[in-house]
DNA sequence: GCCATATCTGTCAGTCACTGACATGAATGG
DNA sequence: CCATTCATGTCAGTGACTGACAGATATGGC
């Protein structure tokens, strides 16, 4: 294991990241044509080239093709936040994790992919609701940073439970709405807004 | 069908209606013992005295049961919100709306079994997502209310999506507090506290 | 080059949620 | 008493997933 250098992921994970990629290609192609209800996880592996039991070695559920990986994506943002100075208003800082957030995403070039997967993600039921899940953990994640940061009165954990689900909704919004609209509006641009319309209180 | 009287829901519609609060009453104790994955449709079919098949022409999914119907309710919460006098500041119709709500729950005496069924809830992530669907519906209902009372800029459409997603997620904080909490702390006052987090901007 | 090991993959069988089609039996209405 | 309607059971089938097994492939040490 010593061969080329013992950085970061290994070769394996390389070659599995690949494999993801061109497996969320094509089966993009295929929910974005028929609709992901149509397209079952045996037609997503014949056109790559693979059984649908090596598909779900890949991806533990047909959902995960879309959605991806929040865990990864979640520490993120946490970390995002975390960064920001402790004298920052919350709401500043949840924005600004966000932007962060979005960056990354078009510095890695998925948002012209992203489009697509945002328009099957909406317009497919269980993909909401899969996405919705990815929420929820990011909540489980933000809201002792965000409690640490608030005034502590007797309602701390409900008033920070509230500000980080609130913002994760802006977050929904703002991606929905982008993927809904077909000019070159930024999701950074919607974000700010969303934020905007629940600032000035928090 | 002119032998009783000619109102409301039929004879069968309220058969029905028992028969689904009998099935719910006995999955409702499957799933707080065991887990609702650990429980099949099949065992509460049994339990219930009746075929899988028979099971599914009550509940279209197994989430329903847990969930409930939320088209129904959320009809309730549009037209307690319609109901609304117009002036009023749309976040405090939209509290009123959901305090209305809750007491029709507490009404129909389902807040003992409520707790239960909200326990299951939030332990369970399957469940936690169809429930969000539901959010996903009211909102829907809600949206066009909301945008119709606000002041009339550039930004209205965006900014009563966020305010009613924000709203829900306060009704969703409020829920998923009130399960987790032992003490007798009402709905209706978790409600207002959580609405009362973000209040002062809308 | 050769062998031991780990990894990837396909195949097969099985579970579970859900659905359509068909048959039966009970209740309803004239 | 008969015809219709409705609820239900049975059966078969689909589709997402999972575990177990076996063959292929690659990797590392020798």
């Amino acid at each position: 294991m010593s061969s080329t250098t013992n950085s970061g992921p290994s070769l394996r994970e390389i070659g599995r990241d690949a494999m993801r990629a061109r497996i969320t290609e094509i089966a993009l192609d295929l929910f974005a044509e028929h609709g992901f209800d149509q397209v079952t996880v045996d037609q997503i592996a014949a056109a790559a080239g693979m059984s649908g039991r090596t598909f779900h070695r890949y991806f533990p559920a047909k959902e995960d093709v879309v959605v991806g990986e929040p865990e990864q994506w979640g520490e993120f943002v946490r970390d995002a936040f975390a960064a920001r100075p402790a004298d920052e208003p919350v709401w500043d800082s949840l924005l600004a994790s966000f932007v962060a957030f979005v960056g990354l995403l078009e510095q890695n070039g998925r948002v012209q992919r992203g489009k697509v997967a945002m328009r099957v993600l909406v317009s497919t039921t269980s993909l909401r609701a899969r996405n919705l899940e990815k929420h929820q953990l990011w909540g489980r994640m933000l809201v002792p940073l965000v409690a640490a940061r608030l005034a502590d009165d007797d309602d701390t954990a409900l008033r920070a439970e509230i500000i980080v689900q609130a913002a994760l909704a802006c977050l929904d919004v703002a991606f929905t709405t982008w993927a809904n609209v077909d000019d070159d509006t930024t999701i950074s641009e919607l974000l700010e807004r969303s934020f905007a319309a629940l600032r000035p209180q928090v």
